[in-house]
DNA sequence: ATTATCTATAGATCTATAGATAATGC
DNA sequence: ATTATCTATAGATCTATAGATAATGC
């Protein structure tokens, strides 16, 4: 019966990278929480190991939740890759990875609360939404899809602002529907980038791949 | 001789008064920096107040840092207010407001880290910008200038990640030119609101104020 | 034999208060 | 006489490590 986790050689690295894991889950579950200061027996406790453990793999509880906060953009990241992998148009890569962002909020809560409460650092990050719209700018810009586009970074400024604040209005409005909220804000994005405005319309009502069938297991590599 | 700091009643109070104002100032520097975390005997020593009057007049770390956020909100708020005193149109309003803002970065670095460092909470606070963009928004919307809005709270949550998201990418681009970045910006913000883009980019390039007048006086009630 | 993990704990750090002091009110 | 502030400190809490234990490698 093979191993679940990885294909590390053998099997004390296999349970080193579970441990690791369960402290990262673990300090994911503050972090939604907004609890950045949990003492760390807290976290270990949780984790459901030994304290000392937590020195094996962390200096710091701020360098462990830095990596927590990395692995949930990853995690993330990877959802999209996979849920955009069929399509060609820079535009709608980006359309449909915005709205999806936008719906997490609802399917997913415990990402969106990390997320939000990993304050700005998904801006800059090189894992997660960032990195990839702004591969879709560039390539739109490249086709001239994204005429009105004269500098990425201030497009990507206002797009990852733009993440944030969508997913705490989400979080502050609970009764709101975010499809619908996310859906409109995609397509002033995109009028925003440069494409008219019945085609930003049109991108933006195209339908949508069953997410749950990609969240069914929330361990997705 | 009249006294400085308000005009309350008797000396005693303007003391009690002053001690807290020097609370909320050393709360401000430590989140300008970051540290959520600072011992409130650190706080106290840097107010240059005993320990013990931390507790006169806060519950908790928490609670001062709340109201940092809020003054640091209000006095920025009531800059924006005096600086638009004399205008009308709210679509100029607000594009001085937020022209003013992404300035703001570079010309008082300090408030820019400690709204940097405050998360998410001036989206949905009720001092500082983000009631005076939603009451622009409104007026725009009744005189038919901003035709492209249909919610204003989605109109104001791009707005409101823009402005958080422009103060991080000025942090971490120290050298880049911030009175470009924000214009352009304010100008795409603009356009979503339903301005033609040769208005937009009209509104956008005339002169401002000069803001170091105003900030003459950093203890700008 | 090696390596990860565990438990127990010393020492550092921090919070919150008690009681003393200093300043102002009347 | 009242009120804000101060200093000193008890007790709580937390971090980081030392040394023991358990599991795997070879």
């Amino acid at each position: 019966m093979p191993e679940r986790t990885g294909g590390t050689a053998n099997r004390t690295e296999r349970r080193k990278a579970r441990t690791r894991a369960a402290l990262i889950r673990a300090a994911q579950t503050f972090l939604a929480e907004g609890n950045l200061n949990a003492p760390i027996l807290e976290i270990t406790r949780t984790a459901d190991v030994g304290l000392g453990t937590f020195y094996n793999h962390f200096d710091s509880r701020e360098q462990l939740f830095e990596v927590a906060i990395e692995e949930a953009l990853d995690r993330h990241g990877a959802l999209l890759d996979e849920i955009t992998a069929e399509l060609q148009d820079p535009a709608e890569i980006f359309a449909q990875a915005f709205r999806l962002t936008g719906r997490l909020h609802r399917l997913h809560p415990d990402l969106s609360k990390v997320l939000l409460n990993s304050g700005l650092s998904l801006l800059a990050s090189e894992k997660g939404l960032a990195p990839r719209a702004h591969r879709d700018i560039e390539a739109g810009m490249r086709s001239g899809r994204f005429g009105a586009v004269r500098d990425p970074d201030l497009a990507l400024t206002v797009i990852g602002g733009s993440v944030l604040a969508l997913g705490r209005l989400l979080h502050d409005q609970p009764e709101r529907d975010a499809a619908d909220a996310t859906d409109r804000i995609t397509e002033d994005l995109l009028r925003m980038l440069g494409l008219p405005t019945a085609e930003a319309a049109e991108i933006c009502a195209r339908p949508l791949p069953d997410l749950t069938a990609f969240l069914g297991d929330d361990k997705a590599a």
